[in-house]
DNA sequence: ATACCTGGTATATAAAATATACTAATGGAG
DNA sequence: CTCCATTAGTATATTTTATATACCAGGTAT
């Protein structure tokens, strides 16, 4: 998501809202704090569904907003690791609780199609 | 989002990220658990920047998902009222530590754009 | 030589969000 | 009575975002 405004500048909710908000931030960020530095192709593999443009994308936002670090390695073949800062850390107990959360919800609801 | 999959069939942490993420439902169920039963206009109104089209669109999939009630009073002119279910309740704390979170992670960046 | 690995990028297409105009039923101002 | 405003949306068209596909360099394994 690109939104062209200064995030230190906005309302503390609304930054949380874009860093966790959008279709893919949250898995990638829930992978991070399992797998610990990972790299972009396993990321990928193990992200079902996502394109490497979207993935791409992705981390350059989460690399922006101070969630993650990118680390390369001059190897061959090339080797570039993806790992949590110490905020992105800091998330990690909410994303678990959330993950419980829908652990206990998910039953709540017929079995509809949406 | 539209998935087509049924819910129940589905990882608990899919389930909830597809609760929780998307651009609007953060926001929407942060209101919600601020504002008990709001109406439609105001909601919109207190989402800056929402259209209508995408107002009803997650709201129609938040009650599929089961987070959230609609409750229509037969009154002119129309009111309804949107709440959070049980499981919406469930939400609150969750949503509450994410924007702690924010607030205590918002000046770890610096100024850029993004 | 050929195929395959890596971490991506470029381009074109499909999907999602937006802007805009519009609706029915009523109440109030003039 | 007429005009305008209110409500909770819907219909349509446009713009923005995500996806699918092909491709790149620089090496290794067969």
């Amino acid at each position: 998501m690109k939104y062209e405004v200064d995030l230190t500048q906005m309302c503390p909710a609304t930054f949380a809202f874009h860093v966790i908000g959008g279709k893919w931030n949250l898995p990638i960020l829930a992978l991070l704090s399992e797998e610990g530095p990972i790299r972009y192709n396993e990321l990928k593999r193990r992200l079902n569904g996502i394109t490497g443009t979207t993935l791409t994308n992705c981390l350059k936002d989460l690399i922006d907003y101070g969630i993650i670090h990118r680390e390369q390695y001059h190897e061959v073949p090339p080797r570039v690791e993806y790992s949590l800062t110490p905020s992105g850390q800091e998330l990690v107990p909410l994303i678990e609780e959330i993950v419980a959360w829908g652990a206990n919800n998910i039953h709540a609801l017929g079995g509809q199609k949406v």
